[in-house]
DNA sequence: CAATAAAGTTAGATAAGTCAAACAATATAT
DNA sequence: ATATATTGTTTGACTTATCTAACTTTATTG
């Protein structure tokens, strides 16, 4: 059976920025949802009946937009991909901000479950195993500009890393 | 200047396709392409028309279907962005093939170019070097079981790790 | 080599998401 | 409280990609 809940990316947007509206300013108005979504004012009427009919949203005509309990929990959820594929871009890849947040943006709608889960197992993973850690991600920034590993360094690295631990 | 030969998410699979057909058959005919991409005939015959208008492969109506260089470059960026994606997710992540395979095929569309790098390099270096490699990979699938690490099991870990590389 | 099967094409319909522009409702500001 | 500006809605058009079904071309085969 195939899932009839499944939201377009498209929606999946929509519902993303409305939870920010909503948690900066207690209500979302279509005027500031077509801003950060660059859309004209016209498409965000059709997305928000759309995400009515789908009982997403409170919304009447002319009225403010709140998230229905449904579309909350579905909005934090595609936060939570956005958090984990940013964070992961940013710290541990050590891109700069501005592609991490795009990339995270567009591998948010794709990304499944599992490979969540996994992600976020390997972030945290990390930052508390002893052979990785803080200076092994920096250890990664270095090897990202040269290529290639100093055998010199890496025999530094492992005893601070071994002595780190004692 | 916004890209021209920017392709959308659909026509680049076709080049995929192609790609591939092209590899095993030398040419690649319509209805193999309509069964890998699970799509009817007609649908196929469409988008040959725009990949041949984007110059990207040589199609006449009731011809067989070869890339172009520009196509065959194309499609082998394509396959790129896939296999990078589908190792990180199946040999450092340690997903199943099957969730492995459809997620990268979703997330190489959306990939850039800087991610994209900074992925393989990731992969590159935790096989390379000496604080990660392959027991640290499996050393996280365990952690991905238990949700936490042992530090007496993290201890012995360490010496091994240290000795391994004397 | 004619009949049939298979493969490819065309045409018309549908669906999602967008835009522009006309229009309607609501706010604001004197 | 009324003119004006702002915000929201509607409409019709457009784009991309798909489907179905009728049709045409090419291949197969007896």
């Amino acid at each position: 059976m195939k899932k009839m809940d499944e939201l377009s990316e498209s929606l999946e947007d929509y519902l993303e920025v409305i939870l920010k509206l909503e948690q900066s300013k207690k209500v979302a108005r279509a005027k500031d949802i077509a801003e950060r979504m660059v859309v004209q004012r016209g498409s965000v009427t059709s997305a928000l009946k759309n995400l009515k009919e789908k009982k997403l949203i409170n919304y009447e005509p002319y009225s403010f937009i709140t998230l229905t309990p449904k579309g909350k929990k579905l909005a934090k959820e595609i936060t939570h991909r956005h958090t984990v594929l940013r964070d992961f871009l940013l710290m541990i890849l050590q891109l700069d901000e501005e592609t991490a947040e795009l990339t995270a943006c567009r591998m948010e709608h794709v990304i499944d479950n599992k490979s969540l889960e996994k992600l976020l197992f390997f972030f945290e993973f990390i930052y508390k195993c002893p052979r990785a850690g803080k200076d092994w991600v920096e250890a990664f920034l270095d090897y990202c500009s040269s290529g290639k590993l100093d055998p010199e360094k890496c025999e530094r690295c492992l005893d601070d890393c071994r002595a780190r631990h004692q």
